[in-house]
DNA sequence: GTCTATATTAAGATAGAC
DNA sequence: GTCTATCTTAATATAGAC
Protein backbone atom coordinates (compact mmCIF):
# COMPACT_ATOMS: atom_id res chain seq x y z
CA UNK A 1 0.00 0.00 0.00
CA UNK A 2 1.57 3.26 -0.73
CA UNK A 3 2.25 5.68 1.72
CA UNK A 4 -0.58 7.98 0.89
CA UNK A 5 -3.30 5.33 1.43
CA UNK A 6 -1.58 4.59 4.64
CA UNK A 7 -1.52 7.85 6.14
CA UNK A 8 -5.22 8.44 5.61
CA UNK A 9 -5.90 4.92 7.23
CA UNK A 10 -3.61 5.63 9.80
CA UNK A 11 -5.37 9.05 10.36
CA UNK A 12 -9.09 8.12 10.23
CA UNK A 13 -8.20 5.34 13.27
CA UNK A 14 -6.74 8.20 15.17
CA UNK A 15 -9.41 10.43 14.69
CA UNK A 16 -11.99 8.42 15.43
CA UNK A 17 -10.27 7.09 18.22
CA UNK A 18 -9.57 9.98 19.73
CA UNK A 19 -11.60 12.96 18.18
CA UNK A 20 -9.58 15.02 15.03
CA UNK A 21 -9.28 18.16 17.69
CA UNK A 22 -7.18 16.00 19.86
CA UNK A 23 -4.78 13.79 17.11
CA UNK A 24 -1.54 16.42 16.03
CA UNK A 25 0.48 15.50 12.41
CA UNK A 26 2.77 14.46 14.58
CA UNK A 27 1.10 11.97 16.61
CA UNK A 28 0.15 10.52 13.50
CA UNK A 29 3.36 10.33 12.11
CA UNK A 30 4.92 8.94 15.20
CA UNK A 31 1.72 5.92 15.01
CA UNK A 32 3.17 5.07 11.24
CA UNK A 33 6.98 5.13 12.15
CA UNK A 34 7.56 8.04 9.69
CA UNK A 35 8.88 11.39 10.26
CA UNK A 36 6.57 14.24 10.68
CA UNK A 37 8.11 16.19 7.67
CA UNK A 38 7.56 12.85 5.76
CA UNK A 39 3.74 13.31 6.26
CA UNK A 40 3.73 16.98 5.89
CA UNK A 41 5.59 15.97 2.16
CA UNK A 42 2.24 14.08 1.23
CA UNK A 43 -0.61 16.28 2.98
CA UNK A 44 0.63 19.88 4.74
CA UNK A 45 -1.32 19.68 7.30
CA UNK A 46 -4.60 18.53 8.90
CA UNK A 47 -6.99 20.36 6.89
CA UNK A 48 -5.94 18.52 3.23
CA UNK A 49 -6.30 14.97 5.59
CA UNK A 50 -9.46 15.79 7.09
CA UNK A 51 -10.94 17.08 3.09
CA UNK A 52 -8.79 13.35 1.84
CA UNK A 53 -10.71 11.19 4.07
CA UNK A 54 -14.09 13.36 3.76
CA UNK A 55 -13.52 12.50 -0.32
CA UNK A 56 -13.10 8.73 0.23
CA UNK A 57 -16.55 8.89 2.81
CA UNK A 58 -18.26 10.44 -0.54
CA UNK A 59 -16.83 8.25 -3.02
CA UNK A 60 -17.68 4.89 -0.85
CA UNK A 61 -21.65 6.27 -0.08
CA UNK A 62 -21.93 7.37 -3.49
CA UNK A 63 -23.71 4.73 -4.98
CA UNK A 64 -25.97 3.66 -2.15
CA UNK A 65 -27.39 7.52 -2.53
CA UNK A 66 -28.26 6.92 -6.23
CA UNK A 67 -30.29 4.10 -6.13
CA UNK A 68 -32.00 2.06 -8.39
CA UNK A 69 -35.71 2.69 -8.78
CA UNK A 70 -36.99 -0.78 -7.16
CA UNK A 71 -40.02 -1.75 -8.64
CA UNK A 72 -41.74 -3.11 -5.45
CA UNK A 73 -40.36 -1.45 -2.32
CA UNK A 74 -40.36 -3.64 0.95
CA UNK A 75 -39.83 -2.43 4.93
CA UNK A 76 -36.64 -4.98 4.18
CA UNK A 77 -35.12 -3.22 1.62
CA UNK A 78 -35.70 0.38 3.51
CA UNK A 79 -33.69 -0.93 6.33
CA UNK A 80 -30.66 -2.36 4.52
CA UNK A 81 -30.51 1.34 3.17
CA UNK A 82 -30.37 2.51 6.95
CA UNK A 83 -28.31 -0.30 7.57
CA UNK A 84 -25.74 0.60 5.24
CA UNK A 85 -25.64 4.49 5.87
CA UNK A 86 -25.72 4.06 9.26
CA UNK A 87 -22.58 1.09 8.61
CA UNK A 88 -20.44 3.92 6.92
CA UNK A 89 -21.09 6.81 9.22
CA UNK A 90 -19.70 5.05 11.89
CA UNK A 91 -16.89 4.28 9.60
CA UNK A 92 -16.20 7.66 9.66
CA UNK A 93 -17.81 8.98 12.61
CA UNK A 94 -14.68 11.51 13.43
CA UNK A 95 -16.34 13.58 11.22
CA UNK A 96 -19.63 13.74 12.35
CA UNK A 97 -18.45 13.89 15.99
CA UNK A 98 -17.02 17.58 15.59
CA UNK A 99 -19.29 18.31 12.78
CA UNK A 100 -19.62 21.93 13.85
CA UNK A 101 -16.13 22.23 14.94
CA UNK A 102 -14.97 20.98 11.50
CA UNK A 103 -16.96 22.78 9.37
CA UNK A 104 -16.46 25.84 11.48
CA UNK A 105 -12.85 25.46 10.79
CA UNK A 106 -13.15 24.57 6.83
CA UNK A 107 -15.12 25.90 4.78
CA UNK A 108 -14.29 23.92 1.69
CA UNK A 109 -15.78 20.51 4.21
CA UNK A 110 -18.57 23.02 4.95
CA UNK A 111 -20.07 23.21 0.99
CA UNK A 112 -19.31 19.28 0.76
CA UNK A 113 -21.15 18.73 3.67
CA UNK A 114 -24.16 20.11 2.91
CA UNK A 115 -24.28 18.93 -0.73
CA UNK A 116 -24.04 15.76 1.07
CA UNK A 117 -26.61 16.67 3.41
CA UNK A 118 -28.79 17.15 -0.07
CA UNK A 119 -28.10 13.98 -1.68
CA UNK A 120 -28.70 12.32 1.39
CA UNK A 121 -32.01 13.97 2.04
CA UNK A 122 -33.30 13.25 -1.91
CA UNK A 123 -32.09 9.36 -1.39
CA UNK A 124 -34.76 8.98 1.90
CA UNK A 125 -37.43 11.65 0.24
CA UNK A 126 -37.15 9.31 -2.39
CA UNK A 127 -37.63 5.86 -0.43
CA UNK A 128 -40.48 7.60 1.54
CA UNK A 129 -42.01 8.52 -1.80
CA UNK A 130 -42.01 5.24 -2.96
CA UNK A 131 -43.35 3.87 0.57
CA UNK A 132 -46.28 6.30 0.25
CA UNK A 133 -47.16 5.46 -3.15
CA UNK A 134 -47.29 1.66 -2.16
CA UNK A 135 -50.19 2.59 0.11
CA UNK A 136 -47.39 1.35 3.09
CA UNK A 137 -46.84 5.07 4.26
CA UNK A 138 -49.71 7.60 5.37
CA UNK A 139 -49.08 11.28 6.36
CA UNK A 140 -48.97 14.12 4.18
CA UNK A 141 -45.76 15.63 2.18
CA UNK A 142 -45.27 18.38 4.85
CA UNK A 143 -45.24 15.91 7.08
CA UNK A 144 -42.87 13.50 4.89
CA UNK A 145 -40.59 16.81 4.69
CA UNK A 146 -40.12 17.29 8.61
CA UNK A 147 -39.96 13.07 8.82
CA UNK A 148 -36.96 13.27 6.30
CA UNK A 149 -35.18 15.75 8.01
CA UNK A 150 -35.45 13.65 11.51
CA UNK A 151 -34.15 10.96 10.05
CA UNK A 152 -31.10 12.70 8.75
CA UNK A 153 -30.60 14.38 12.14
CA UNK A 154 -30.66 11.31 13.67
CA UNK A 155 -28.54 9.14 11.24
CA UNK A 156 -25.97 12.33 11.98
CA UNK A 157 -25.89 12.63 15.47
CA UNK A 158 -26.93 9.21 17.01
CA UNK A 159 -24.12 8.04 17.57
CA UNK A 160 -22.64 11.12 19.26
CA UNK A 161 -25.47 10.84 21.75
CA UNK A 162 -24.76 7.27 22.50
CA UNK A 163 -21.21 8.25 22.85
CA UNK A 164 -22.14 11.02 25.10
CA UNK A 165 -24.65 8.72 27.45
CA UNK A 166 -21.60 5.96 27.67
CA UNK A 167 -22.44 3.45 25.36
CA UNK A 168 -20.10 2.68 23.24
CA UNK A 169 -21.18 4.15 19.34
CA UNK A 170 -23.43 1.34 17.59
CA UNK A 171 -24.58 1.57 14.48
CA UNK A 172 -27.24 -1.04 15.36
CA UNK A 173 -28.81 1.27 17.60
CA UNK A 174 -28.77 3.97 15.04
CA UNK A 175 -30.86 2.39 12.59
CA UNK A 176 -33.12 0.70 15.56
CA UNK A 177 -34.12 4.46 16.56
CA UNK A 178 -34.49 5.84 12.71
CA UNK A 179 -37.03 2.67 12.04
CA UNK A 180 -38.90 3.44 15.50
CA UNK A 181 -39.13 6.99 13.92
CA UNK A 182 -40.39 5.62 10.58
CA UNK A 183 -43.18 3.20 12.49
CA UNK A 184 -45.67 5.34 13.78
CA UNK A 185 -46.12 6.72 10.46
CA UNK A 186 -46.20 3.18 8.75
CA UNK A 187 -49.77 1.48 7.79
CA UNK A 188 -51.06 -1.44 10.41
CA UNK A 189 -49.17 -4.12 8.54
CA UNK A 190 -46.13 -2.17 7.45
CA UNK A 191 -45.93 -1.28 11.05
CA UNK A 192 -45.57 -4.34 12.55
CA UNK A 193 -43.09 -5.50 10.08
CA UNK A 194 -40.56 -2.43 10.26
CA UNK A 195 -41.13 -2.53 14.44
CA UNK A 196 -40.54 -6.53 14.30
CA UNK A 197 -37.06 -6.23 12.48
CA UNK A 198 -36.15 -3.30 14.36
CA UNK A 199 -36.49 -5.26 17.23
CA UNK A 200 -34.93 -8.68 16.13
CA UNK A 201 -32.40 -6.43 14.16
CA UNK A 202 -31.54 -4.98 17.55
CA UNK A 203 -31.24 -8.52 19.75
CA UNK A 204 -29.02 -10.01 17.18
CA UNK B 1 -20.85 43.24 38.45
CA UNK B 2 -17.83 41.56 39.74
CA UNK B 3 -15.50 40.60 37.56
CA UNK B 4 -15.42 36.81 37.82
CA UNK B 5 -19.08 37.47 36.51
CA UNK B 6 -18.37 39.48 33.68
CA UNK B 7 -15.62 36.77 32.75
CA UNK B 8 -18.30 34.19 32.22
CA UNK B 9 -20.45 36.54 30.66
CA UNK B 10 -17.97 37.62 28.28
CA UNK B 11 -16.61 33.75 28.03
CA UNK B 12 -20.32 32.36 26.89
CA UNK B 13 -21.08 35.03 24.16
CA UNK B 14 -17.24 34.24 23.03
CA UNK B 15 -17.99 30.53 23.19
CA UNK B 16 -21.22 30.40 21.60
CA UNK B 17 -20.28 32.90 18.94
CA UNK B 18 -16.75 31.01 17.73
CA UNK B 19 -17.20 27.45 19.58
CA UNK B 20 -14.86 26.77 22.37
CA UNK B 21 -12.18 25.41 20.64
CA UNK B 22 -11.51 28.35 18.75
CA UNK B 23 -11.56 30.99 21.71
CA UNK B 24 -8.42 31.25 23.68
CA UNK B 25 -7.66 32.73 27.03
CA UNK B 26 -5.96 35.73 25.85
CA UNK B 27 -8.94 36.43 23.40
CA UNK B 28 -11.60 36.49 26.42
CA UNK B 29 -8.92 38.87 28.35
CA UNK B 30 -8.55 41.62 25.32
CA UNK B 31 -12.05 41.60 24.83
CA UNK B 32 -12.91 42.31 27.99
CA UNK B 33 -9.93 44.86 28.37
CA UNK B 34 -8.44 43.11 31.35
CA UNK B 35 -5.19 40.87 31.14
CA UNK B 36 -4.43 37.86 31.04
CA UNK B 37 -2.82 37.40 34.26
CA UNK B 38 -5.95 38.82 35.54
CA UNK B 39 -7.80 36.09 33.91
CA UNK B 40 -5.60 33.74 35.33
CA UNK B 41 -6.21 34.87 38.40
CA UNK B 42 -9.99 34.25 38.67
CA UNK B 43 -10.14 31.20 36.42
CA UNK B 44 -7.27 28.95 36.20
CA UNK B 45 -7.87 28.19 32.46
CA UNK B 46 -10.67 27.44 30.31
CA UNK B 47 -11.69 23.96 31.90
CA UNK B 48 -12.80 25.73 35.11
CA UNK B 49 -14.62 28.58 32.71
CA UNK B 50 -16.50 25.79 30.89
CA UNK B 51 -17.02 24.52 34.30
CA UNK B 52 -18.37 27.23 35.53
CA UNK B 53 -20.84 27.92 32.78
CA UNK B 54 -22.13 24.56 33.27
CA UNK B 55 -23.24 25.04 36.58
CA UNK B 56 -24.82 27.99 35.92
CA UNK B 57 -26.84 26.05 33.16
CA UNK B 58 -27.82 23.45 35.72
CA UNK B 59 -28.89 26.25 38.03
CA UNK B 60 -30.88 27.86 35.90
CA UNK B 61 -32.58 24.90 34.48
CA UNK B 62 -33.42 23.29 37.60
CA UNK B 63 -36.82 24.49 38.48
CA UNK B 64 -37.95 23.67 35.21
CA UNK B 65 -36.70 19.99 35.89
CA UNK B 66 -39.04 19.10 39.05
CA UNK B 67 -41.94 20.72 37.87
CA UNK B 68 -45.07 20.54 39.76
CA UNK B 69 -47.13 17.87 38.91
CA UNK B 70 -50.16 19.54 36.91
CA UNK B 71 -53.66 17.61 37.98
CA UNK B 72 -54.81 18.65 34.57
CA UNK B 73 -51.75 18.32 31.40
CA UNK B 74 -52.80 20.20 28.35
CA UNK B 75 -50.69 19.80 24.91
CA UNK B 76 -49.71 23.27 25.52
CA UNK B 77 -47.60 22.73 29.14
CA UNK B 78 -45.97 20.65 26.48
CA UNK B 79 -45.39 23.17 24.09
CA UNK B 80 -44.36 25.64 26.79
CA UNK B 81 -42.06 22.83 28.80
CA UNK B 82 -39.94 22.30 25.78
CA UNK B 83 -39.89 26.22 24.85
CA UNK B 84 -38.68 26.72 28.08
CA UNK B 85 -35.91 24.15 27.74
CA UNK B 86 -34.70 24.74 24.01
CA UNK B 87 -34.15 28.43 24.90
CA UNK B 88 -32.06 27.61 27.83
CA UNK B 89 -29.87 24.88 25.49
CA UNK B 90 -29.61 27.66 23.25
CA UNK B 91 -28.76 30.11 25.35
CA UNK B 92 -25.09 27.67 26.47
CA UNK B 93 -25.21 26.35 22.86
CA UNK B 94 -21.11 25.99 23.17
CA UNK B 95 -21.55 23.15 25.33
CA UNK B 96 -24.02 21.32 22.92
CA UNK B 97 -22.07 22.08 19.45
CA UNK B 98 -18.59 20.73 20.97
CA UNK B 99 -20.06 18.12 23.05
CA UNK B 100 -17.80 15.40 22.28
CA UNK B 101 -14.83 17.14 22.22
CA UNK B 102 -15.88 18.90 25.29
CA UNK B 103 -16.97 15.98 27.08
CA UNK B 104 -13.70 13.64 26.05
CA UNK B 105 -11.70 16.42 27.32
CA UNK B 106 -13.20 17.53 30.79
CA UNK B 107 -13.99 14.11 32.76
CA UNK B 108 -15.87 16.45 35.27
CA UNK B 109 -17.86 18.01 32.78
CA UNK B 110 -19.02 14.49 31.28
CA UNK B 111 -20.45 13.41 34.59
CA UNK B 112 -22.24 16.45 35.44
CA UNK B 113 -23.88 15.79 31.48
CA UNK B 114 -24.73 12.35 32.09
CA UNK B 115 -26.54 13.28 35.00
CA UNK B 116 -28.28 16.13 34.15
CA UNK B 117 -29.37 14.22 30.67
CA UNK B 118 -30.90 11.27 32.99
CA UNK B 119 -33.38 14.22 35.38
CA UNK B 120 -34.31 15.78 31.57
CA UNK B 121 -34.98 12.40 30.40
CA UNK B 122 -36.62 11.67 33.81
CA UNK B 123 -39.03 14.38 33.17
CA UNK B 124 -39.59 14.69 30.08
CA UNK B 125 -41.24 10.67 30.77
CA UNK B 126 -42.92 12.18 33.28
CA UNK B 127 -44.83 14.46 31.02
CA UNK B 128 -45.12 11.81 28.86
CA UNK B 129 -46.52 9.45 31.26
CA UNK B 130 -49.63 11.87 32.27
CA UNK B 131 -50.14 12.71 28.92
CA UNK B 132 -50.85 9.07 28.95
CA UNK B 133 -52.74 8.91 31.84
CA UNK B 134 -55.11 11.12 30.50
CA UNK B 135 -55.65 9.21 27.80
CA UNK B 136 -54.02 11.54 24.89
CA UNK B 137 -51.04 9.54 23.91
CA UNK B 138 -51.03 5.76 22.69
CA UNK B 139 -48.14 3.92 22.60
CA UNK B 140 -46.92 1.10 24.78
CA UNK B 141 -44.31 1.78 27.31
CA UNK B 142 -41.68 0.43 25.37
CA UNK B 143 -42.23 2.55 22.41
CA UNK B 144 -42.21 5.81 25.41
CA UNK B 145 -38.83 5.06 26.08
CA UNK B 146 -37.54 5.44 22.79
CA UNK B 147 -39.73 8.67 22.25
CA UNK B 148 -37.86 10.13 25.05
CA UNK B 149 -34.77 9.11 23.28
CA UNK B 150 -35.55 11.00 20.35
CA UNK B 151 -36.86 14.19 21.92
CA UNK B 152 -33.69 14.38 24.43
CA UNK B 153 -31.49 13.65 21.40
CA UNK B 154 -33.47 16.27 19.27
CA UNK B 155 -33.25 19.03 22.03
CA UNK B 156 -29.09 18.51 22.06
CA UNK B 157 -28.53 18.39 18.60
CA UNK B 158 -31.11 20.08 16.36
CA UNK B 159 -29.60 23.49 17.20
CA UNK B 160 -26.49 21.89 15.57
CA UNK B 161 -28.14 20.00 12.75
CA UNK B 162 -29.57 23.77 11.78
CA UNK B 163 -26.34 25.49 12.00
CA UNK B 164 -24.56 22.52 9.92
CA UNK B 165 -26.95 23.13 7.12
CA UNK B 166 -26.09 27.15 7.11
CA UNK B 167 -29.45 28.22 9.22
CA UNK B 168 -29.14 30.10 12.00
CA UNK B 169 -30.09 28.01 15.55
CA UNK B 170 -33.18 28.93 16.01
CA UNK B 171 -34.88 27.29 19.17
CA UNK B 172 -37.76 28.05 17.59
CA UNK B 173 -37.38 24.94 14.97
CA UNK B 174 -36.26 22.80 17.74
CA UNK B 175 -39.63 23.41 19.35
CA UNK B 176 -41.10 22.58 16.03
CA UNK B 177 -39.88 19.67 15.21
CA UNK B 178 -39.55 18.03 18.36
CA UNK B 179 -43.54 18.90 18.88
CA UNK B 180 -43.71 16.81 14.88
CA UNK B 181 -42.06 14.00 16.88
CA UNK B 182 -44.76 14.10 19.46
CA UNK B 183 -47.71 14.16 17.21
CA UNK B 184 -47.66 11.06 15.43
CA UNK B 185 -48.00 9.30 18.94
CA UNK B 186 -51.15 11.89 20.29
CA UNK B 187 -54.78 10.77 19.96
CA UNK B 188 -56.88 12.35 16.63
CA UNK B 189 -57.82 15.66 18.79
CA UNK B 190 -54.60 15.89 20.53
CA UNK B 191 -52.80 15.79 17.82
CA UNK B 192 -54.30 18.16 15.65
CA UNK B 193 -54.23 20.49 18.59
CA UNK B 194 -50.15 20.00 18.61
CA UNK B 195 -49.38 20.60 14.95
CA UNK B 196 -51.65 23.46 15.02
CA UNK B 197 -49.30 25.21 17.56
CA UNK B 198 -46.34 24.02 16.35
CA UNK B 199 -47.39 25.37 13.14
CA UNK B 200 -48.39 29.01 14.40
CA UNK B 201 -45.74 29.20 16.70
CA UNK B 202 -43.47 28.28 14.32
CA UNK B 203 -44.56 30.66 11.86
CA UNK B 204 -45.14 33.55 14.64
C1' DG C 1 10.30 9.78 -0.88
C1' DT C 2 12.15 9.97 3.32
C1' DC C 3 14.97 11.65 7.03
C1' DT C 4 16.94 15.12 10.65
C1' DA C 5 16.98 19.47 12.40
C1' DT C 6 15.22 23.83 13.10
C1' DA C 7 11.94 27.83 12.76
C1' DT C 8 7.48 29.86 13.75
C1' DT C 9 3.54 30.57 16.13
C1' DA C 10 0.13 30.56 19.64
C1' DA C 11 -1.81 29.01 23.90
C1' DG C 12 -1.34 28.30 28.59
C1' DA C 13 0.96 29.28 32.93
C1' DT C 14 3.28 32.06 36.48
C1' DA C 15 6.24 35.55 39.01
C1' DG C 16 6.60 39.94 40.87
C1' DA C 17 5.43 44.94 40.89
C1' DC C 18 1.61 48.17 41.87
C1' DG D 1 -7.38 42.56 42.26
C1' DT D 2 -4.96 43.95 38.56
C1' DC D 3 -1.02 44.74 35.56
C1' DT D 4 3.41 43.76 32.83
C1' DA D 5 6.66 40.62 31.49
C1' DT D 6 8.40 36.24 30.78
C1' DC D 7 8.49 31.10 30.55
C1' DT D 8 7.00 26.54 28.87
C1' DT D 9 5.00 23.65 25.89
C1' DA D 10 3.12 21.79 21.83
C1' DA D 11 1.68 22.09 17.07
C1' DT D 12 2.64 23.37 12.62
C1' DA D 13 5.71 24.55 8.95
C1' DT D 14 9.98 24.24 6.21
C1' DA D 15 14.93 23.70 4.70
C1' DG D 16 18.38 20.78 3.25
C1' DA D 17 20.82 16.24 3.39
C1' DC D 18 20.40 11.38 1.86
Amino acid sequence: MKTRDRILECSLMLFNQKGEPNVSTLEIANEMGISPGNLYYHFHGKEPLVLGLFERFQNELAPLLSPPEDVQLEIEDCWLFLHLIAERLAHYRFLFQDLSNLTGRLPKLERGIRLWLNTLKQALAQLLAQLHVQQQLRSDTQELGQLVEQITLTLLFSLDYQRVLGQHGEPRLVVYQVMLLLAPHLQEDARCAAVLLAERYLHD
